[in-house]
RNA sequence: GGGCCUGUAGCUCAAUUGGUUAGAGCAGAGCGCUCAUAACGCUUUGGUUGCGGGUUCAAGUCCUGCCGGGCCUACCA
């Protein structure tokens, strides 16, 4: 039996995340871990709030509370929309728990035990109003090269010329609009992943099959320019992980935090301390040491691509610089964006559909499907409504909600509400049988390698040859000369609708438990020997007819939705 | 500015990494079926693979120059 390690990047906590969030990291992971599951692999799935950082301050003196309250809330309203969309976490942890903070402070340690860490003094702008620095793009002001007024201290993004913020004209604060700024002195500590550089570029270059995606982002960070530069990895900011070295003060350093982007991916581990220390589990080091059981862990990482240097570089120049054995990721799978009817979804803008809106309007089945069979794997893809209604209605209301129906429907009205007897298999259901089986060869084949969408077209095609099936073998028409070989013919159907249950489970896992629970059956055993899978559902098995598995969606409903998130979100 | 990705049917995407006549789904057209959520099945129209050169026995695939879209560029995370 095989073991995973899957994690999802971590969202951001400062807000409800839309559609593109979701579809880059923890919707995939979701599918791939239900997968690996469903193929009798243990699987540890983690899953965390990234809690730290400036914009989480700025987002709970927004909503006027301190910002560890804030931040337990939002972990609550996040934790409960990944229920709804039945993401099935083992845990979904908290990048600001004790666990992360200790883990934090011991790695910081031990890369400055190994000589990794270096101190750095350097200016940055200070808003006395504020009482904060103010990273550079918390600072506005007028463009020197095009005049733009409301230039960020990082980059103008009227003419796209990169700034520093003592470039500005009349730089003010973003956060406040106050013009009482001062450049001030400040020490932070370094992370020198410049020396490790060759060993980072090693790594990578051994990695097979990995996204193009994933690894040319990675190179271009690794030979862009002078190479890979060291990071700071500390804060001037009251809400984060205290810099210490390991369990002792830092001299120097009080007052400061760590960087989010260094606690951020610890928290992965520290995460599995979490789901222990919750009574979830019992052993999180055979997870993530390779000295205590984990060399035979699978670890697969998702995310978008804007994180992929951080998983590619940093995480793994921490892991790497601390000389401990822990697990270092096997495969990361990147993800491109999802865009929105024409332009980007924006969590700042509110533009676009939010994943507690999603759950308002439909089941997560739907957005579900839609999503993982539109996933932006190899370019940026599109929402739009009209493609989104005609997938799901064509997909799941016509070829597989229909099929559960027309079949389950018809036993009824010619049988019963039990699985018929008699009849044996001709030349047509084994050439059935192999259709299928050739299939979900190559659906396993696809969902192991993580290829979304091309899972999600075979799936459908499995779908599809039910229908083909009973169109060719006419049960209807069967019944009345020759009853005996219908009701053979519609025991495999109903065969099939547990088949169908079982295969789709990672993509629709609701609609799953529906069509089993319609089945009457718990027996959700993969179908490694396809004709027996097919045979499961004995003469005599009682079933009862579901209610419509997949509604439509209606033009006056699309219409609608259209006109609903065509503005801003308020 | 630099780098990376991308451009294939009306739409959304494939194409075993240079190999036969570029394939699917949706939309369109025609036929069939009547169990079913007016659902299902079969057949079919539709392509100068963004444009121009080049390499090769062979190019959607490699090289080069244009044109368009997107992303990244290290203090947002």
């Amino acid at each position: 039996m095989a073991r995973h390690l899957i994690t999802s990047a971590i969202p951001y906590i400062n807000g409800i995340k839309h559609l593109g969030n979701l579809v880059g990291s923890q919707l995939p992971a979701d599918l791939y871990a239900r997968f690996q599951r469903a193929r009798g692999n243990e699987v540890l799935f983690l899953c965390a709030t990234d809690e730290h950082g400036t914009p989480a301050e700025l987002a709970a003196a927004k909503a006027g509370k301190p910002v560890a309250e804030y931040c337990a809330e939002m972990h609550a309203v996040q934790s409960g929309i990944a229920d709804g969309f039945r993401l099935s976490f083992d845990h979904f942890g908290r990048s600001s728990s004790e666990q992360n903070k200790a883990l934090t402070q011991h790695f910081a340690g031990r890369l400055a035990d190994a000589g990794l860490i270096r101190e750095v003094s350097e200016k940055q702008v200070y808003s006395n109003t504020d009482g904060r620095f103010l990273p550079d793009r918390y600072i506005e002001g007028t463009c020197p090269n095009c005049g733009y007024d409301k230039a960020r201290g990082d980059q103008c993004e009227n003419c796209t010329k990169q700034l520093d913020p003592t470039d500005l004209i009349d730089p003010r604060s973003a956060i406040s609009g106050s013009t009482d700024l001062e450049v001030r002195e400040t020490k932070h500590l370094y992370l020198c992943q410049s020396q490790m550089k060759d060993q980072l570029e090693e790594w990578i270059d051994t990695r097979e099959g990995w996204p193009i995606l994933t690894t040319s982002i990675a190179k271009k960070w690794l030979t862009d320019g002078d190479g890979l530069q060291d990071r700071g990895i500390t804060r001037d900011l009251a809400w984060g992980v205290p810099v210490k070295k390991g369990t002792e003060d830092w001299p120097g350093m009080e007052g400061k935090v760590f960087y989010v982007w260094f606690d951020a991916p610890i928290e992965y581990i520290a995460a599995a301390q979490e789901w222990v220390d919750a009574g979830k589990g019992t052993d999180w080091e055979r997870w993530w040491r390779t000295d205590k059981g984990a060399d035979d862990v699978r670890y697969t990482q998702f995310m978008g691509k804007d994180n992929v240097p951080f998983h590619t570089l940093s995480f793994p120049a921490t892991i790497l610089g601390s000389g401990e054995p822990w697990k270092l990721v096997d495969y990361i799978k990147s993800f491109n964006y999802l865009n929105y009817d024409g332009g980007q979804f924006s969590t700042s803008q509110g533009r676009g559909v939010f994943m507690d809106q999603a759950l308002e309007i439909l089941p997560a089945d739907y957005w579900r499907w839609w999503l993982l069979s539109h996933a932006p794997e190899s370019s940026d893809s599109e929402f739009t409504w009209e493609n989104f209604q005609t997938s799901v209605n064509k997909d799941l209301a016509d070829v597989l909600g229909n099929f559960v129906s027309r079949v389950t429907k018809f036993c009824r009205s010619k049988f019963s509400e039990a699985v018929p007897e008699g009849g044996a298999y001709g030349p047509r259901e084994e050439a059935l049988i192999e259709t299928l089986s050739t299939r979900i060869r190559a659906y396993e084949a696809h969902m192991e390698a993580m290829d979304v969408r091309k899972s999600a077209g075979e799936l459908r095609a499995i779908w599809v040859a039910g229908n083909e099936y009973l169109q060719d073998a006419a049960p209807w028409t069967t019944f009345k000369t020759d009853p005996e070989a219908a009701a053979m013919q519609i025991r495999l159907a109903l065969n099939l609708i547990r088949l169908y249950a079982v295969l789709s489970a990672p993509f629709i896992p609701d609609a799953s438990a529906q069509m089993m629970e319609a089945m009457q059956t718990e027996d959700d055993s993969w179908p490694d020997d396809v004709p027996a899978a097919l045979q499961l559902l004995t003469p005599g098995h009682a079933f009862t007819v579901p209610d419509v598995t997949f509604r439509k969606i209606s033009d006056e409903e699309r219409e609608g939705w259209q006109e609903q998130f065509s503005g801003i979100r308020s």
